[in-house]
Order: structure tokens, then sequence, then C-alpha cells
DNA sequence: CGGTTTTGACCCGCGC
DNA sequence: GCGCGGGTCAAAACCG
């Protein structure tokens, strides 16, 4: 069983949520330690983009520089994701799509086509009136890893056009905190998250409360029933949920039993359920990428 | 007990 | 004004 197959079994919120402490990374170094969730240092992180021909394209330095770009205006925000955002592009969403534009140097690779239809989406779609202040990201799940506050989901919708649900968040640091985030994934690459980020931290450090309780919920307490099979009827061609992570180690421990006996009980079950036939080409390459990584 | 996720219902902005 | 669709609320269930 790959590594990749364990993030299968996770699901999105766990990675939002487990990835922003420090800890919980070490835990799962502990019972993983091979585990690519592992906190990269940029040099991994630049192993990592290279692993993903496509993205460094033939330039790989260039895009860096260019990410690196694109996140200076964006610092104060972004950084408590840093130096792992790396990984990510963002974007501020806030009445600038004319300095967006300049920021934006034309490229042609797949991945800046893919950024640039994000940044357009995101200007374009409808927006409430207070949301005035966003910044969108493109991140991998080694993005989402990276951030190091804690959110709390408190909603999930469909989204029209997309088979991928979003998943809404508010930061539960303080209960003052009107920061929200709200991730989905890129229907354009699937290996890629869509987070945007809504308003600010009222306060300056990402604090922790009870940071396992409330965790993915026990799928052994619904004995025999694949944890698929709570996965909401609009969200069932979406591969978000099974296919993300949970941190916690033993809800890892847990997930990865469930997924031994989900793949020998259910993986026709999850075929039909789960994803569609072109999804799969993405997930399989990315699990290759992995193995070859490690 | 205090935290979380899940999920249906509700609210509200926007386009027609 | 109405309907659609995105965003939020809140109750229930779950977890450590």
């Amino acid at each position: 069983m790959s590594e990749f197959v364990y993030m299968e079994g996770w699901d999105l919120q766990a990675v939002v949520r487990g990835c922003s402490t420090n800890d919980a990374a070490a835990n799962m170094l502990d019972n993983n330690p091979s585990s690519f969730f592992a906190p990269l240092s940029l040099e991994q992180d630049h192993d990592f983009l290279l692993s993903f021909p496509e993205f460094c394209g033939s330039n790989t330095t260039s895009v860096f520089d260019e990410l690196e770009d694109l996140y200076k205006p964006f610092y104060p925000m972004l950084q408590p994701h840093s130096p792992q955002t790396s990984l990510a592009s963002s974007f501020s969403v806030a009445n600038e799509e004319q300095e967006q534009k300049k920021q934006q140097p034309p490229v042609e690779s797949d991945i800046s086509a893919t950024r640039n239809d994000i940044v357009t989406n995101a200007v374009k779609s409808k927006r409430r009136k207070n949301q005035n202040k966003m910044v969108v990201e493109q991140v991998t799940a080694e993005g989402l890893l990276s951030d190091k506050w804690a959110w709390r989901k408190y909603g999930q919708k469909p989204i029209k056009g997309s088979p991928y649900p979003r998943s809404y968040y508010r930061c539960s640091s303080s209960k003052g905190c009107l920061a929200r985030k709200q991730v989905e994934r890129d229907p354009t690459d699937p290996r890629f998250f869509i987070v945007t980020y809504t308003a600010e931290h009222s306060h300056t450090h990402p604090t922790r409360r009870n940071c396992l309780a409330g965790s993915t919920r026990n799928k052994s307490s619904t004995p025999k029933v694949s944890p698929h099979m709570t996965i909401p009827a609009d969200t069932v061609a979406s591969p978000t949920t099974p296919s993300m992570a949970s941190t916690e180690d033993e809800n890892v421990k847990k997930d990865e039993e469930q997924m031994l006996e989900d793949d020998q009980s259910n993986t026709s079950v999850m075929q039909d359920m789960m994803f569609s036939d072109d999804m799969y080409p993405s997930f399989e390459d990315m699990e290759r990428l992995f193995i070859n990584q490690y």
C-alpha cells in the first residue's frame, strides 16, 4: 500500500485541521516516518514540486521566482503558512483585478493557466458585499498541511459546475476571529485545492484548544459501514472526502485499517460511487509520483 | 465537558 | 418579484 493510499482515506477537514499543528505532524512522523505529509523543508518542497513535471516545466527556477513574487504582496497574511506554502500560488481578489493581471506574467504553462482561471472565476463569481478582502491560493495537499491556523468546518456545499463540494471553515483559535477559509478541489486539476481566505485573523498566533476532540468521526462506531457511505449524496461523485487526509496519528491508523477493509470489500463500490473514469488517471499518476519520490 | 464534523434548513445577493 | 445558488446557522452526533 502506498503512502498515497493514506491520503485517499482521509477527509478534507482533517487535513486542514490536523495539519495546523506541528506536533500532529510529528506524531505522524513517529508512526509513519516516510509519510510525505511530514513538514518539508524548502529543498524538499522543491523536490516535491519536481515530481510534477507539468508544474515545473523546463524552468523550475522561474516558476519559484514567480511564486515568490506572487507571495510578496501577501506575506503579512500568509506568514503563518510559510515556508511550506511555496507550493501554493495565492492571489488577493480585493477589487484588484487589474493589479492581479499586472502581477501575473503571462506564462504558457497549464498551471499558470489554471491560476489565471482561478482568479478570473473568483472575481467573476458572485460575492457578498462584505467579502471584499480575499486571498485565493491554489495549493496541493502539501500546501494545506502548511496552514498553521486552527480551522473549524461549519459548512459544505456542492458548487454548481464543479464536481467537487466546497468546504467552509472559520478560525477556531479565537472566538472573535472573523477569518474564514474555503477549500475546494480544483476542478481543472484535482491534484490541487483552491483555498480562499476571507477576512483576517484578529489574533497574531494560532492557538490551539483541543486539537484532538471532534476529529474525524470514528468509522468503527458504525461497524462494517464504509466511511464512503457517510458521504452526502451531493459529494458522492466527488473524491474529495475520502481522498483527503486526517493527520491525527490515531485516525491515520484507523483510516489505514478501514482502508484495508474497504480495499478488500468495497473497492468496486468505491469505484462506482466515488470516481469518474477520468479521475483515475490523475490519482494513479499521483500515486506513482509519490512512490517514485520515496 | 468542550471541542469537532455533518448536514438540512435558512438567509441573502444577484440576475432575469 | 422570483428563482437560483452560494454562504451560514444550528442541532445532532461524535471524539478525547
